[in-house]
DNA sequence: TTGATATTCAACCATACGGTTAAATATGAT
DNA sequence: ATCATATTTAACCGTATGGTTGAATATCAA
């Protein structure tokens, strides 16, 4: 299917969508962990890990240092606070009860004309 | 491999993983919009579209009202604040400066002790 | 009843995902 | 040199994902 290209938000909320990785996430904000200080709590092979481990980079979530055998991973915040930030965007959906406010107006037209006579969206875009 | 169990952030994430997806919730928010016409930005299948309103009804992203022969759907705001929630666990690491102080308490440790010498995580989770 | 409209369902396809095991690589210790 | 430790790579496997097309379903309009 020839992917054009991937937005830095797909990348981060793939990285997110997993529940190890999630874990891993919140053990490196106690700190810096190396590889297998990462992959210890999971029931799963080091390659496994590793695996997860390269999604959390690519998504900029974690930055690695080598550092002789052990690879040193600490969270990189920035991706986070992007992600973070898209979903701020919505806030108002959830905060200030514009949404009640919203379902009342929605359902008050309801009442106002036939449900099918009003074009579906009227004029309260752009 | 058989799913034992999902966490509703999982499918969350995964529903925003998806660009086309982010766009039909950024249409949602714009006010109620059928499937149609959140599928007509895009240029696949209806069947495809169907499926990707599927997958955020799914997560609860959005709540479907069956009306008539056209579906209703609009934003449902409590997921999306379950996942800004659960960023904002991470919010002390991009502001503040919280981790350049870290940063620096690190480098300190790094040259007080040799790097291998001491235990990785030295008593700092929990 | 007939036909158009709105949407889903089913079958299929290629690729991605998350896991495995076994071998490779690189560093550290003896 | 040898051996152990830390991590990646490669090959493989089953399932999920995102897309397609074509047929089915349901509603509205004539």
């Amino acid at each position: 299917m020839v992917e054009y290209q991937t937005s830095p938000l797909d990348t981060i909320f793939h990285a997110l969508g997993d529940p190890t990785r999630r874990r891993m996430l919140h053990a490196l904000a106690g700190g810096e962990r190396t590889i297998s200080q990462l992959a210890e709590p999971f029931a799963i092979s080091l390659a496994a890990a590793s695996k997860h481990i390269k999604a959390l980079e690519k998504a900029g979530l974690i930055r690695r240092e080598v550092r002789g055998r052990t690879h040193l991973c600490r969270l990189e915040p920035g991706p986070l606070a992007s992600a973070h930030e898209w979903l701020g965007f919505y806030q108002r959906f959830w905060t200030d009860r514009l949404d009640v406010l919203e379902q009342l107006l929605r359902d008050e037209d309801a009442q106002a004309v036939t449900p099918d006579s009003a074009t579906p969206d009227k004029g309260d875009e752009k």
